[in-house]
DNA sequence: GTGAAAGCGCTAACAT
DNA sequence: ATGTTAGCGCTTTCAC
């Protein structure tokens, strides 16, 4: 075999440790894992083997024989636009949602020596790459963030088998893992509170109809209205942007010009209500008072300040990264959902 | 060996399709990566049978002999508070500033096969970690944004001799590659429109003095309003916050009550500056012109919109990403830097 | 408790 | 143009 002493250039290997500690490459990879008995005195040897070699393991090659990669994909899911590549991905990874998300699972992964790797899944080409990805061992299962309900992207990990954890129910029935929120409860903090602050005259800006999330918000708040006494609510719907948001205010300002109390479902359309109430001379909260929903930096930007519904999405995705470990350590385990309660940020709009 | 026709549990190998097709395995490796000339005629038959078994090239073993992992790590460094190991996380992935550079460079990445892993080195041991996932050749290089000046990260790697660009130039020279903006040119921009708009008493909110882009802005800044005939500059400095910049201000504002036009060295700041100049009944552009600096997200949901200096972070991002590959694949090539030009984006603000 | 040896699935000389 | 063969660096039976 190789007799040179020293190759110099290439990195050490654990044939190296082994030979300046004097023991077989057996040995050094028990103590480096932890894994069998080994003598404390050899521990010592070998340690300072590895110290004075600068060894560390190479990932390929454990990865080849463990069948692990120690890494997990973080997809981000959606339609592109198929003129613009790059806008799906400018527009999602710009939203501090994701960097909510990213942050949390980031948390609990740190201690786990798990490594996400950042995927984007909004075309037929990216999500074949995902799959394959998985397929050729590149990462252990997915974390799947999907910005668009009918994503079939949930479908198609679930049916090649690949652990997988989903932030959000999916659309259709699908055996996977996902967590959630209970947006029906967030629209109810919401609504409890404009009644207890003595609206009279409330109304909400919706999200879009399509998306399961604005569906269980808008049911959840007229539900919770309904048993304060309103059974109607003027309802203008919106597409979850600030523009969108200004153009839903006006409308319900022109219908409704005695609305005392609005329930946005989500921060920009509350911040698009507020520049439209501002304009047509109202005060927030005085005149009006308002709600929005996920405690996103605009909340915090606005003036005044939301008071907004918070989902605990380091917290979510931070369980979904716990789920997924689970799922790759034992892979016939039932597919399980965690759904989490949201809170009542109150800060100055209401 | 094994003769037993279908292990099924176990995904297809390089093995398999070669038996299927009927050719060795080192014809099919070649068709798989396009290397030398193989029979057209065999070539579809090899890719057949890769379709037939569903073959997808295990990654670990082809990195234990090609030496390359085929990711990157991208990763954000900075100083952690002790207290809080996810706080600094949370406020790095929650700017949108990072989600244009992880935008940036999965455009320039996606077509390269190259995947990014997400790192945070906030702390003596996550350093570590960083530098032993390069050691281990987990990732092949490293794309370092540092929010931190005094970050030891950047002179880690490049003694650990590994692949690396960074966002900005470091504090201490050092070799390596790096990206960067010409903050001088941008504030130089800010200052030509105050100017060209007629304003006659122009201050600043300047960023932190002990962080350089700062300091270039706010030289730039100086330097061309004396060139256009203005030797003093009121300046009040912030932390490049949005709480910063209303007290910074409200300074401003009660030195100079007949201020007409204001650069901020970023958004965030021109956003607290706007709220502050509305609370002392001052219209903005009409009585104050404001400029921000950086076109994040606030730019466009301040009201007025703000008129600001854009970096072209997608683009930087997508050239660190190609002066990293570069340098993976040709490892002693000499350290590079790209400077980039802003531009002015007017909106309504100035 | 420790060592010897057999591969994990792939690529790259080298031989033909 | 294609096949043969020797590893890449590691974990893991299986003997001892």
């Amino acid at each position: 075999m190789a007799d040179m002493t020293r190759p110099s250039t290439t990195p050490p290997t654990l044939e190296d440790v082994a030979r300046v500690a004097g023991v077989s490459r057996a040995t050094v990879s028990r103590v480096i894992n932890g894994t069998r008995n080994v003598d404390s005195a050899i521990q010592v040897v070998v340690r300072k083997a590895i110290d004075k070699t600068g060894y560390a393991p190479n990932r390929a090659a454990r990865s080849l024989v463990t069948k692990r990669a120690g890494t997990i994909a973080l997809v981000v899911s959606g339609a592109g636009d198929p003129e613009d590549e790059d806008a799906f991905a400018a527009s999602v990874f710009t939203d501090p949602f994701f960097g909510r998300v990213t942050s949390g699972m980031l948390g609990f992964l740190r201690t786990r020596g798990v490594h996400p790797v950042l995927m984007v899944a909004d075309t037929e080409r990216t999500r074949a790459d995902v799959l394959a990805f998985l397929k050729q061992g590149s990462a252990d299962g997915a974390l799947l963030v999907s910005t668009h309900a009918e994503d079939p992207l949930p479908f198609l990990l679930a049916a090649a088998n690949s652990p997988v954890v989903l932030f959000a129910r999916p659309s259709r029935p699908i055996p996977v893992s996902y967590v959630d929120l209970d947006h029906q409860a967030g629209a109810k903090l919401a609504a409890d509170r404009l009644v207890a602050r003595g609206c009279q005259r409330i109304a909400t800006v919706a999200g879009p109809h399509d998306v399961p999330a604005s569906q269980n918000r808008l049911a959840g708040f007229r539900d919770a209205m309904a048993r304060h006494g309103f059974p109607y609510v003027p309802i203008a719907e919106g597409g979850f942007t600030t523009d969108s948001g200004e153009a839903a205010m006006e409308r319900l300002l022109a219908e409704h010009p005695d609305v005392d109390g609005v329930f946005a479902a989500n921060d920009l359309m509350a911040q698009g209500a507020l520049h439209v109430l501002r304009k047509h001379g109202r005060r927030v909260p005085d005149d009006v008072a308002l709600i929005g929903f996920d405690d996103s930096s605009v909340a915090l930007t606005c003036r005044p300040q939301l008071t907004t519904v918070r989902q605990p999405v380091e917290d979510m995705a931070a369980e979904m990264a716990r789920l997924l470990l689970d799922q790759i350590d034992q892979p016939d385990l039932r597919p399980k959902s965690v759904i989490f309660e949201p809170t009542l940020v109150v800060r100055e709009s209401a």
